[in-house]
DNA sequence: CGCTGACATCAGCACAACCTGACGTTATCA
DNA sequence: TGATAACGTCAGGTTGTGCTGATGTCAGCG
């Protein structure tokens, strides 16, 4: 397993991790945007954005005195497909158990 | 975004349960194999499993004294939906941003 | 039956993660 | 240029999580 796949699940692995990054799935926003849809406080968001901005989740790209982010759309399809090669696998070995020697 | 994708996140969000998942996505195993494949104590093992257990991703079949564990693909499947989802999402949002009011 | 081995649970500790409040930086606007 | 607003960082307290050692349960075997 690549290191690149633990770091991914470990940032979406928080509910609130994970709402910011369904609501980047919509749409570009701002952290002040971010605060306000999810009522959490402005120091924790920006604290859980530099947690996805560290996995590659997500990327900030600065206009004026606020700062855009948006989704990067390639690292959530890596992590699908390696979890989608892993059902494919388990789903070919799941009749035969190696013995206990 | 649904509850049982944060618990599958977060149950995959841990080196050792990845690559318990891992290996199980290649063969059925019991406990014993699994302590042996990735050198961990047997009840640090064990409450992995029961992580990964809770979370849905794995289901154990005791046979005699042991207990054998397989992969759900389902799951893993489904988590992988959703991140394609997303990131289908976030391909056709990436190029309008919400302008701050 | 007693023994051993596979497995789970429990209690405890160490460390990491999350949340908050205070502060610093930078950009806009009167 | 002074004020304000957006955003980040830092330090702290608290909670959660992973790891370990001890103990309990159950199945097989002599």
């Amino acid at each position: 397993m690549s290191a690149e796949t633990d770091s991914t699940t470990r940032a979406l692995a928080d509910p609130l991790r994970l709402r910011i990054v369904e609501l980047l799935a919509n749409e570009q926003l701002c952290t002040c945007h971010i605060v306000e849809l999810t009522g959490a406080g402005q120091t924790n968001v920006s604290n859980h954005l530099r947690v996805l901005r560290d996995a590659g989740l997500v990327v900030a790209e600065p206009v004026g005195r606020y700062s855009y982010y948006r989704l990067r759309a390639d690292a959530l399809v890596a992590l699908s497909d390696t979890l989608a090669n892993l059902a494919a696998r388990a789903g070919s070995a799941e009749q035969r158990p190696r013995p206990c020697d």
